[in-house]
DNA sequence: ATGGCAGGAGCATCCTGA
């Protein structure tokens, strides 16, 4: 099964970008970040072409700002909207959708910005993470947590660390609450499969950043150990990130515009069956041993 | 310290992003 987050930065400034990506990639669940529409605008602008390519989808948008997404073609269940008892700014926003996918229970975030450190929409964050700790909790074993969590894990997911001193997405106390998600058992799969590899999900449109790759990686996969553990593969879609033409061609007179690419590049975890063929039915042959772990251990 | 770039609302420019 493979999973895949992206930030889109306004799904309808990236359908151009989006739909080949989903007939290259061919991703089975899709965690959809910042659509800036809202639900029937969603259907109208992507049902019909989700739809041929055989996802459900289950879309908590709001016009203008946020709004979350799961796409999956391996079942979609128990679809929640929101968080429950999550905090407003001042109403609830759309930044959280989960739906059971495969036998594993899929959290799409979108984690508030903070704007300012100790800022109102500072505190906002702090408690909308514990709000989504809480439901996280409460849920089945085998779960995910993708998206913009807006928050380096690390000094080494940073290009910068002293440009970031004394701002948001860097702070103790908002690694510590990523940190909660840790004492759950949650893991982060691209961390554990790189564990000293400079890696970016995330670079300013601005001064040509992605070029000089100085960007951070705050778009994270986190895993229970269940889910980690047959992880084969995670990696950042950085060809996503990339400008489709030169400069020259997108400029031509009368030639349409190049659709431009999201801010975040995606990230991808591929991951082997369940042991207990949670996917599918898999009936084991009469010798085989019906405990213990997959023969087919992550590589 | 500020701007750079991009998107949405909506028609001038402001808000948000991180």
């Amino acid at each position: 099964m493979r999973v895949a987050t992206w930030n889109v930065n306004s799904v309808k400034q990236r359908v151009p970008r989006l739909l080949p990506w989903l007939d290259e990639r061919r991703p089975d669940v899709v965690c959809l970040q910042e659509l800036k529409l809202a639900d029937a605008a969603f259907d109208d602008l992507l049902g019909e072409e989700l739809a041929r390519r055989g996802y459900e989808a289950a879309v908590h948008g709001q016009t203008q700002w946020n709004g979350v997404a799961i796409l999956s073609r391996v079942g979609l269940e128990d679809v929640v909207k929101g968080l429950a008892d999550g905090p407003g700014f001042p109403d609830q926003e759309a930044r959280a959708v989960a739906a059971t996918c495969g036998g594993v229970r899929v959290h799409s975030v979108y984690v508030p910005n903070g704007r300012e450190v100790d800022s109102d929409h500072y505190r906002y964050k702090l408690e909308w993470l514990k709000a989504l700790r809480d439901v996280v909790a409460a849920g089945p074993e085998d779960v995910m947590v993708c998206g913009d969590v807006n928050i380096a894990p690390a000094d080494a997911d940073v290009y910068e660390p002293g440009a970031f001193e004394g701002h948001t997405h860097v702070t103790a106390a908002e690694r510590g609450a990523l940190g909660e998600f840790h004492a759950l058992g949650l893991r982060d799969v691209v961390r554990d499969r790189w564990p000293t590899e400079r890696i970016f999900t995330y670079w300013d449109y601005r001064a040509a950043m992605f070029q000089q790759n100085l960007g951070m990686r705050i778009d994270l996969i986190l895993a229970s150990g269940s889910v980690a553990a047959r992880a084969k593969a995670a990696w950042v879609d950085r060809q996503a990130r990339k400008s489709a033409g030169s400069k020259a061609a997108a400029s031509k007179d009368g030639a349409p515009k190049v659709a431009g690419p999201s801010d975040h590049a995606p990230v991808f975890v591929d991951l082997d069956e369940a042991p207990d063929g949670d996917i599918g039915p898999v009936v084991p042959p009469p010798s085989a041993p019906r405990s213990g772990k997959s023969v087919r251990a992550p590589r």
